[in-house]
DNA sequence: ACACTTGGTAAGCTAACGCTTACGGTAAGT
DNA sequence: ACTTACCGTAAGCGTTAGCTTACCAAGTGT
């Protein structure tokens, strides 16, 4: 099961940050992700399977190559549970509007 | 500065998450937060100062005790930063429906 | 068959994170 | 003034997360 709760706690490191957004590029292999990143290809590999089972990402086999590209998936789990916050925000901001009118 | 990476980084944690929804149902002082917590005061209290440093709550002093509440700029530079993936991963769903077409 | 490319996995180490206990500091009540 | 309630901070500890090196499996080309 995808829940925002994985889908956060992928996007909270910074190198996984780093190969969703090399991904945002378009579909792309192992190797060509980790070339021109800091980390190995075997870390690469690590963080290319915990986007996966957060549902951010998804792969497919072409020869002896993985293609990555992004999984939609993840990114509307993790907006949904954004929304179940967003009313509160805004009534929290319209709040703070009308605040200083009330001060005098 | 509030970018998406501590506002992200800030709601992997599953106790910030938990601080976090709770203060969706409205305002209320820390002691009031740690309560039903599995965790001690003291750490939700480090919990806040995280969440307040990714400008996702803020804090209103109100005689001895201290009132948290939503922040609305941190859920929305996270939502800003996923709007940059929107249109990609759209378009990826988008080619995933026409895709079984050309399979015949 | 053999070599080469590509990529996932295991083992182990280090650094960071989250938690607790203990303490200090401020405001309110008596 | 003294006590109590409320909360932030420091110090220390155990666990986890991310990284590297080493190894293994599968596909491709000669």
């Amino acid at each position: 099961m995808i829940d925002a709760a994985n889908a956060l706690a992928a996007l909270a490191d910074p190198t996984r940050r780093q190969i969703f957004e090399r991904l945002a590029a378009g579909p792309r292999p192992v190797g060509e992700i980790a070339r021109g990143l800091a980390v190995t290809r075997p870390a690469v590999s690590q963080h290319l399977a915990v986007l996966k089972s957060a549902g951010l990402v998804r792969d497919q086999a072409q020869g002896t190559r993985r293609i990555y590209e992004i999984d939609p998936k993840g990114l509307g789990t993790i907006r949904a549970w954004l929304d179940q916050f967003w009313d509160v925000a805004l009534a929290s901001f319209k709040e703070d509007v009308e605040r200083p009118k009330e001060k005098r």
